[in-house]
DNA sequence: AGACTATGATTGATCGGCAT
DNA sequence: AATGCCGATCAATCATAGTC
């Protein structure tokens, strides 16, 4: 019963939060994809490499992301309209015509 | 790849934007780890996840290394001697074989570039 | 300095798809 | 039809970093 707490103590120990920039890039993918926030094997690559981490942890970031939000939406109202306003590009429209084709992001 | 659901659910939205899509709404299903064994009253839906003790890890991962893979004879011989399901013991291993690969394929290219720190 | 919150990682177990 | 494995994800939790 209470035996047995020490089974990690091993890595997860010392985390280091992301650049305020990496984040940014993740929140803004995030919230630019609202409608279905499940990037694919290519485009975590792809963000790994913007934000200087490991597809592993874009992934980590992502679950963590989607249950945190779903648990508790009110609590990132704000920060989906600040990014929101930034990229639109819900797709809560992208399948009705053909137009509007072009990825949002790319200089 | 992914599932690529590719819908959305209408819903009243109040002012601007947030609507509840479906992603939101998933729900899974509580473990069936009904855990009789035992103390003998009726199987439960265990609705909690069940944590292996130190014993039981160690056990299991000592087998991982002699054997990726189990039989079934095997897996009913640790299942027993661990206090386990079957069922626990192979989702045990599938977890470990995913975890033994994501590690290979991370600690291949990872070249971090330490080089500062305060 | 201590309590509380935000966040990255770990992991037992589920889901859908495919293979045997 | 049933069962195992894979890949992705969920959901709860751990341990630490950051905030007040």
């Amino acid at each position: 019963v209470m035996i047995l707490r020490s089974r990690f103590l091993d890595a997860r120990r010392k985390r280091r939060n992301f650049n305020k920039q990496a984040t940014e890039i993740l929140n803004e993918y995030f919230y630019s994809h609202l409608s279905n926030p499940y990037p694919s094997e290519e485009a975590k690559e792809e963000l790994a490499k913007k934000c200087g981490i490991t597809v592993s942890q874009v992934s980590n970031w992502f679950g963590n992301k989607r249950i945190r939000y779903k648990k508790n939406i009110g609590k990132f109202q704000e920060e989906a309209n600040m990014y929101a306003a930034r990229t639109a590009v819900n797709a809560t429209n992208v399948s009705a015509h053909g137009s509007q084709a072009n990825s949002p992001s790319t200089p | 790849a992914a599932h690529l659901e590719a819908c959305c659910s209408p819903l009243s939205e109040g002012t601007s934007s947030a609507q509840t899509f479906d992603w939101m709404k998933v729900k899974r299903n509580p473990p069936k780890t009904g855990r009789s064994g035992e103390y003998g009253y009726g199987g439960q839906p265990n609705t909690v996840r069940t944590n292996f003790t130190t014993k039981q890890l160690t056990e299991l991962e000592k087998e991982f290394h002699f054997n990726k893979y189990l039989t079934r004879a095997r897996r009913v011989e640790i299942a027993a001697a661990l206090q386990l399901n079957e069922t626990q013991v192979k989702i045990w291993f599938q977890n470990r074989r995913m975890k033994q690969k994501k590690r290979e394929k991370e600690g291949l290219l990872p070249v971090k570039a330490p080089t500062s720190d305060p």
